[in-house]
DNA sequence: AAGACGGGGTG
DNA sequence: CACCCAGTCTT
């Protein structure tokens, strides 16, 4: 019970030590310079799974490209999607683009402060829930994410595997407690810079912090022990062929991906699946797959790509078609500038090498 | 509850 | 190469 966790637990006492700290050592973030709803979504959504240091340079060119949920609700999905290449997991932002349209359509393009309403967002999930609702709005409600679970993890020894959907809901619990009602939008800011910085997930800076005091774990010495995870599954490799096939214009062959599952709307160089089709018998795969004849060049290098869940291994083939224009409607004849406008994968981005 | 869904960083 | 990470949606 949470109760019983908490007992002994100092709880005026930590928060105290935890929001001078923050106040006096608070990183500097471009999310941070105001508290627009809107900003901080975009900030939530793009640092889901993802690193601060990946996420700034994107945060500031889509605020850039897009100032207001407007601006963002009228743009079309592949210019988002090319303001997302590279930062992975893309239907986070096809999520935000339909929900910034929920925003405009529902809510007369307020972000909603209501959290029933905030939460039936596309894309916006118990954590970025909470999130925005303290942050933006400064409501004593949990933002609980890995980081979130790795702080409170070591600060009451809880080693429950964080890995399980109820794990999370416990500690959404322990938060509701913990939390300043006085300042929640530092609190929960405060929790995630100290484990960014202090409270890292290998080797924590424990002589440091500034809740030493508050930490059961560093008491006993358990805390490069916690938290306690389960490991991912190994991820499934596959085999394909992908072809950089040109024709006399100089123009490439290039895919658009289905919009729905891995990489869904993106661009990509055809590739052939090697389990199924030999490479000698390509070239007939190709017709009867997309219904262009091409021929195939010389071999231009490897590329193992790894995801959550699977891994690409592909080999890179140069070839070459008569065609000049193309039937199939995945299919379309693009030059390099024309590619370069359109939203690829870093994979396939690498293959492309320009 | 488990799997799908990207990519980069670290040791 | 193994492991880590500012989650959400679907099944």
């Amino acid at each position: 019970m949470v109760e019983d966790i908490l007992q002994n637990f100092n709880i005026k006492a930590f928060e105290s030590d935890l929001l001078t700290w923050y106040h006096e050592n608070k990183r500097m973030l471009p999310w941070r310079e105001s508290r627009d709803p809107y900003r901080i979504w975009v900030s939530e959504i793009m640092l889901q799974q993802t690193k601060v240091d990946t996420v700034i340079p994107y945060f500031k060119r889509f605020m850039e490209k897009y100032p207001t949920v407007y601006s963002l609700a009228e743009a079309p999905e592949e210019e988002v999607l090319k303001e997302w290449e590279g930062l992975g997991y893309y239907s986070r932002a096809r999520n935000l683009h339909t929900a910034v349209q929920e925003v405009v359509e529902n809510y007369g393009g307020t972000i909603p402060d209501e959290k029933k309403e905030l939460g039936s967002l596309k894309g916006v999930g118990p954590y970025t829930q909470g999130a925005i609702l303290s942050i933006a709005f400064n409501q004593p409600e949990p933002a609980v994410d890995g980081n979130v679970m790795r702080v409170f993890s070591r600060l009451l020894l809880i080693n429950d595997d964080i890995a399980r959907p109820r794990t999370k809901k416990h500690f959404e619990t322990v938060v509701r407690e913990v939390i300043s009602k006085e300042d929640p939008s530092s609190f929960n800011q405060a929790i995630m810079d100290l484990g960014a910085t202090i409270c890292t997930p290998k080797s924590p800076a424990c002589l440091v912090c500034p809740v030493l005091e508050h930490c059961r774990a560093f008491e006993v010495g358990a805390q490069a022990e916690l938290p306690v995870k389960s490991k991912a599954k190994k991820q499934k490799p596959i085999f394909y062929a992908a072809l950089k096939v040109k024709n006399a214009d100089g123009n490439y062959l290039i895919e658009k991906r289905p919009e729905t599952g891995l990489l869904a709307n993106m661009y990509q160089f055809p590739m052939v699946p090697l389990s199924e089709v030999a490479l000698i018998d390509i070239p007939k795969w190709f017709k009867k797959e997309y219904g262009v004849d091409v021929m195939l060049g010389k071999r231009d290098g490897d590329l193992k790509h790894v995801f959550s869940h699977l891994i690409w291994d592909i080999e890179i083939y140069e070839a070459e078609t008569d065609a000049i224009e193309v039937a199939d409607n995945r299919l379309r004849l693009a030059s390099p500038d024309e590619m370069k406008k359109l939203p690829f994968p870093v994979s396939h981005l690498r293959i492309r090498g320009f």
